[in-house]
DNA sequence: ACGTGAGATGTGTACGTTCACATTTCTCGT
DNA sequence: ACGAGAAATGTGAACGTACACATCTCACGT
């Protein structure tokens, strides 16, 4: 006939136990000055000796201050997302902020704002955005959000800060590269239509070879994964009317030689492959794929520095970039002729 | 001079507005029955209008629910951890449960011990733990955790649920294709020392070439990535005394593979490569891997349906195993003579 | 017309903490 | 030895919600 629970020892236990009163317990627990140094000791004892934790939720509800710091995530287990979102976990961490994380099942306008409204439930102090969907921007205005916003991977120019690699830089440097081999005919597969990411990289490609005057061939709109990547290969071999693909992430590039060695063709005596992202297993595949690196967990960290600036009230800039870097390697050569 | 932040609007607030009691505002938000259609309606438009949001932390603290569970993953952002991950966000969400991650900086006891705290002092009512490092058990047992607790990956027998891939059986597949091919000679490349994971694979490993009476090779402990398994592979060149290799994952097996070429031997006809996980890439590899399957998704989301199980006092079954399964491709061969 | 009981709504209080302010205790210099 | 001021500690209230219980309202059968 035990007590079910016993109710977990709250500050007046301690306070009790130590003979002092809650209030400084209290202080103890905030590391405030002024406290005896004997007192501070037995009251830290007896904390230990019961096994005393404090409850969050009255904290937060007296301070109006949660410490914790919103992070909507897509759908996916991409890398880059990924390793972000450790970046800002262990960036948080450091600052004493803990992440509440949250990731979009579908991308609909409804599952957005439910996944908004559970993190301004939750009381974030912040947010941070890695859904690098277009229809995130919508939600978050018509939702009236008004913690500080750091998006990653964006190219808009909006109300709220942002921290973005330059994308249309990268897919530029990936294009201009094949183009100074000689390539004239680029194929570019995309990611999927609403992600700004893909968006921007599409862009560059657009722009750089529209610069250089070359005939465009429409880009053909992916998914992200490697055996997409490999579809589009197998349909790619029907036509032959090119000499490069320039590809918008690593995995289809992937799959894209994949596709290519199955029909036949040499990557990259026959055709090159342009990757982009820079994963760890890049510089493995066969050939090593030449693609444009970005720093991830660089994003990360500063997205969470920018984010406990505004929450500090520094005005700094608004806008920052990240710039991506070309990676050479074996997967690219001058077209044959 | 305005004032500087207006306060949130509260359930009195709310009350006020539509011209009922407090109480009637909280049965309107918990879905109590006996309200009038027509309050309840007048309710919920005076929410929208002032865009209320019920404090998760005053309910936390009166009802001491806070519908949370805690997730301790690794450092890492590997694709397994990432992907289970994801699958337990996904589970809790539609149960209802909010999901707090924090990841592993470093593996010694400390900083397992701070994690796990912090976890606590969140009050999660549950637990789920990614990071399959031996020593977080030690800590888990030192601070006498008392909620409900479900770890991954584990192989452990201990007074806490576990759900596991049967790893030692799949690394035994994986040895007993290279044994039954032809092979002889067979080096493991196992995972870092303290991974529980690694220990079961490399387990299974000795075991199989042990039952089938072979020469054993002392196992390589690497560090799960793609460049490791690269540099092994370079060593491994100098010695040929092998026909096979098991690496413990699939990007080890990448950067093997790409060593063996670069140092002129073929995959699979001068050597043989078995991978572990099937990540998205390796059936796009060059060989396409064989590898052993694991559903990490699947196991993320029966985690949060045991943890959730032993939430509702349910006494179920304490250890659940889901079974790999060998995915044969071309990277694995006879061996020569 | 009136009591009855169910349905609808209201009131008091507790949750565990911090903040503002009040009070006590110590440490000096004189 | 004493008072002033600083240091240390204590008291009352508030944060926003849900629960237990109390009260009010209304339809209905007699």
């Amino acid at each position: 006939m035990e007590p079910d629970k016993v109710r977990a020892p709250n500050i007046r236990d301690v306070a009790r136990l130590a003979g002092v009163s809650y209030q400084t317990v209290s202080r103890v627990l905030n590391n405030s000055e002024s406290i005896k140094d004997t007192t501070k000791q037995r009251v830290l004892d007896v904390i230990a000796q019961v096994g005393y934790r404090p409850n969050q939720a009255a904290r937060a509800l007296v301070t109006s201050r949660t410490r914790t710091i919103g992070v909507l995530t897509s759908q996916t287990a991409h890398y880059g997302p990924t390793t972000s979102l450790h970046a800002i976990e262990e960036a948080a961490r450091e600052a004493g902020y803990l992440i509440s994380t949250t990731s979009l099942a579908t991308s609909d306008h409804e599952a957005i704002v439910d996944r908004l409204e559970h993190l301004m439930r939750q009381a974030v102090e912040g947010l941070v955005v890695i859904a690098p969907q277009v229809r995130v921007f919508d939600a978050i205005r018509e939702l009236e959000i008004s913690v500080p916003l750091v998006t990653l991977d964006s190219t808009r120019r909006d109300d709220h800060r942002s921290l973005s690699v330059d994308q249309i830089a990268g897919a530029r440097m990936a294009t201009r590269h094949l183009i100074e081999l000689g390539h004239r005919e680029i194929v570019h597969l995309s990611g999927p239509q609403d992600w700004i990411e893909a968006e921007a990289r599409m862009t560059g490609f657009l722009r750089e070879v529209d610069e250089a005057d070359l005939a465009t061939h429409p880009p053909i709109l992916g998914d992200w994964t490697a055996d997409f990547g490999y579809h589009v290969g197998r349909e790619l071999l029907r036509y032959r009317d090119f000499t490069a693909v320039f590809a918008a992430n690593d995995q289809m590039a992937l799959g894209l030689i994949h596709a290519f060695r199955d029909g036949g063709l040499d990557v990259p005596r026959d055709v090159s492959v342009v990757g982009f992202d820079d994963i760890p297993e890049a510089a493995h595949y066969w050939p090593p794929l030449t693609t444009v690196r970005q720093d991830f967990a660089e994003i990360g960290r500063r997205s969470v520095a920018m984010l406990l600036g505004e929450l500090r009230g520094d005005a700094e800039a608004n806008h920052e970039q990240v710039f991506p870097e070309l990676i050479v390697r074996e997967s690219t050569a001058p077209p044959r002729i």
